[in-house]
DNA sequence: ATTAAATTTCATTCATTTTTGAAATTTCAG
DNA sequence: CTGAAATTTCAAAAATGAATGAAATTTAAT
């Protein structure tokens, strides 16, 4: 397979992949862009390179900055702005857990500890099923929370593979 | 907060959460209103706590049924079909772990073993950073992959945090 | 075997999300 | 400053995804 075909099927993937987990196929295609882009590119070259609007990639470059996997360069000598993507996956995906836990895990435990404790009889089966299942749900929660700051905190052994021989 | 309240708001919630994953929003919702369900329930007994129609009731159902979170449920005497979810949390988390693993981590790494080999100029850098990606992200994947088996057999273990302690 | 209830299907409709593109704003070279 | 280039915004259009509901099919009681 050649590089050009392959860089394409890459993009096109991403897309399709970030889609199934709630993220904006244009986005992850950017993101894709950029991850095998060797050097920052513009506006313009996206635009180019995925056929897509100007405000288009400027409102998904900046959610992309927004969730620190994309950063703005700035090129001595030139007038354009330029976007470069982490490389390095670890610090992606690492970057990519810490935002999705603080913005949807974060909340969820939250919520699920003020539906926690509800008046009438507890001796109700309705009220115990209630109680029995967001209090474990909540408990699961916690428990992904916990195990991905202990992966996060790990670095790149978890990465690495070394952490994981541990639990064989 | 009353329980009729509480199971209201759970199951918005459920959905929003859902949503924010890939999941569609109704079948998510379908899942928490049988998880706070006690006794198994009909598909018009959901129309009427979803207000949503029979067509989108019984697709969702199915879909359910063909993750394994619910399951149908013959009573005797009863013409109707009856529908349950599985309530216990942790065997609902690793039914979601290993079909999601299979449906999209899965074809995902196959994707990316085959994008590895390029035909070209090893030393151009686009090449290089082309192999370099793709190779890291696959590695990313498969590790993944593992973590995630380790944690399926693992079991309620992890559930419990008694693996965890293992990586203090 | 008949038929009424229950379930399933799927073309059409509706809702939500995403994209566009032109106008408004900002930036900066001269 | 000035004005052209670059960037940002956002109302409207397009695309996508989900829901409806009535018709078709299946099921099972008599």
């Amino acid at each position: 397979m050649k590089l050009a075909e392959a860089k394409q099927q890459f993009i096109s993937s991403w897309g399709a992949f970030g889609t199934q987990w709630g993220i904006n196929r244009t986005m992850a295609q950017i993101h894709a862009l950029l991850l095998v882009s060797s050097d920052p590119i513009t506006q313009d070259e996206i635009m180019e390179a995925l056929s897509i609007s100007r405000g288009n990639v400027n409102m998904n470059i900046r959610e992309l900055v927004g969730w620190g996997l994309v950063d703005r360069v700035i090129i001595a000598g030139e007038r354009k702005e330029f976007f470069t993507a982490e490389k390095d996956i670890w610090k992606v995906a690492t970057k990519i857990i810490k935002e999705r836990k603080k913005r949807e895990l974060d909340p969820m435990i939250k919520l699920l500890s003020q539906l926690e404790h509800i008046e009438g009889d507890p001796n109700d089966k309705d009220v115990q099923q209630f109680t029995q299942v967001v209090g474990s749900i909540k408990k699961l929660g916690l428990q992904a929370d916990k195990t991905l700051d202990v992966m996060v905190k790990a670095e790149e052994n978890w990465f690495t593979g070394s952490i994981l021989k541990m639990l064989k």
